[in-house]
DNA sequence: TATTTTTCCGTGATAAAATCACAAAAAATA
DNA sequence: TATTTTTTGTGATTTTATCACGGAAAAATA
C-alpha cells in the first residue's frame, strides 16, 4: 500500500496514527460521472485522489453550475468532509471528471487525529489555503474579467490538462464551467473561428492558434 | 489586560506559550479608514479586534472594488498575515471602517506557535473556514442574484450593523461594496424610492419599508 | 461672506452578456 | 429508414456595465 507516499505528513505521525490510518483507509474506484459529494449526501469522508480529475463546482437553485477548482493526482478533497469543521456553511457537489482512485479516509478517524496532531491540522490548513487561493482566483474572473478572456483561458487550461488542441466539449460544459450560458459561449466560440483562433465541429473545438488566444487573456 | 478573554483558546495553551504571547501582543489604536493591510505591505503581524469594524475587500487592477467580508469584535484577521501559509496566493486590501483597537500579534510569533500547537492550528482551521464561507456567500451571489435583490439585501445588512434605518452612505460606496458601478446603483436605488422602499437624500439612504426590501430578496 | 473646489448625484447613449424562445443539424437509437 | 436525443444556431429582449457629460450640494478656501 502507497498510500504513506500520497499523504505529505506521514513521517509526522505517531506509529499509533500511522496504523489507526492505515486500517481504516480503504481504496475505492469510481467512474467518470460519479458525484462523491453534494449536498444531500451525509458527510462520512474525505478522498485523498491516488489517480484522475475531480471538478468541485458550485450549483444554483435553478441548476445552474460553476466550476470553484479542480482536483488532481495527490491532492485532497477536503470538502467533501464539510461536518470536518464547524464553520464550513456552504455547500459544493465535486464530481469525477475522469475514472479515479481515491482513497477515502473516514471523518471521524481524521477529526480525532487533527485534534491531537499539530502537523495533520496544519497540512489541513495548507489545503484549505489552496482552495481559498483557487475560489479568490475564480471571483477575481468573474468580477473583472470580460467573458471572451474567460473563455479563452478556460481553453487554454483545458489543453494544457488533457495534453492535446482537440478538446472533446460542448458548448453547454464550457458554459456550465464559466457559470454562463449555452447560447452566449457559442456565439463566442463562433467569434474565435471568424478570428482563426479555434475550429468549431460538434462536441469539439480544436485550438488553432493558441498564442492569439493567449494574446486575447492579456 | 484582557487579550486571554478574547482568545477563544487561551486556556489550551501551556504556560509558556501564554507568556510567550502576552509578552509580544500589543494593542493598537487606528482610525476609520486606514488601510491595515494591502498588497504591497509586508506580511509581519495578525490583528484580533477589541472593538470597530473592518471590511476586507479586492481590488481590480482598475482600481474597482468588492467586499469579501468584514470584521467584528473578536474576530481575527488571519490574512494581513498571508505570507503565514505558504499556500495563500492572493492579495486582499483590509481597511478600519470605524475607529478599531485591535491586537497585534507578530506572524513569527503565531506561526511557531501554531506548528507546535494542535489547539491553535485548529482554531486557525476554523476561522479560515469562516472566511471561505463568507467568500462562498459572495459567490453565490454574485453569480445567481441580480443586482436589485444585491442591493436590497445590502441595505437591510447595513442597517443591521449600524442599529438604524437611515445609512450615511453615498452611492459610490454601495457599488464599491458590490462591486458595481456608481450610475447603476443610483438608478436602482431611484427604483427603490419610486417603490417607496427608501428615502434618498445627498449621502444617506433611509430605509422607509424594509419589509418590502426584504420581499424583493425572497 | 463670497468664491472656488470637491464631492456626489442624474441621465442619455452605447455595449456586453444574460435570458427567452424557437428551430435546424448531427448523432444515436429503435 | 424513421424517430428521438443531443448539440448547435440565431433572433429578440432585458439587465447590467461602460462611457461621457453636466449639474447641484457641500466643503474648503480666500
Amino acid at each position: 500500500m502507497d498510500f504513506k507516499s500520497y499523504f505529505p505528513i506521514w513521517n509526522k505521525l505517531s506509529e499509533e496514527q500511522q496504523n489507526r490510518l492505515l486500517s481504516t483507509v480503504m481504496l475505492k474506484t469510481i467512474e467518470k460521472g460519479t458525484v462523491v459529494h453534494n449536498a444531500s449526501m451525509d458527510c462520512t469522508s474525505l478522498f485523498l485522489v491516488k489517480s484522475g480529475q475531480l471538478r468541485a463546482y458550485m450549483l444554483s437553485d435553478e441548476g445552474r453550475e460553476i466550476t470553484l477548482y479542480r482536483l488532481f493526482d495527490r491532492d485532497m478533497c477536503l470538502f467533501s468532509a464539510s461536518c470536518l469543521m464547524r464553520s464550513i456553511q456552504f455547500e459544493i457537489t465535486i464530481e469525477a471528471e475522469k475514472d479515479c482512485e481515491l482513497w477515502v479516509i473516514p471523518v471521524r478517524v481524521y477529526q480525532i487525529m487533527m485534534e491531537e496532531s499539530a502537523p495533520l491540522a496544519n497540512y489541513t490548513n495548507e489545503i484549505m489555503a489552496t482552495r481559498f487561493t483557487d475560489v479568490m482566483w475564480l471571483i477575481e474572473q468573474v468580477m473583472w474579467k470580460s467573458l471572451d478572456k474567460r473563455v479563452a483561458s478556460f481553453l487554454i487550461e483545458e489543453s494544457a490538462i488533457e495534453g492535446s488542441d482537440v478538446l472533446k466539449i460542448t458548448h453547454e460544459t464550457i458554459a456550465n464551467h464559466l457559470g454562463s450560458h449555452r447560447e452566449v459561449i457559442t456565439r463566442m466560440l463562433k467569434y474565435f473561428q471568424n478570428e482563426g483562433m479555434v475550429t468549431l465541429s460538434r462536441g469539439t473545438v480544436e485550438i488553432t492558434n493558441i498564442d492569439k488566444l493567449e494574446e486575447l487573456c492579456e
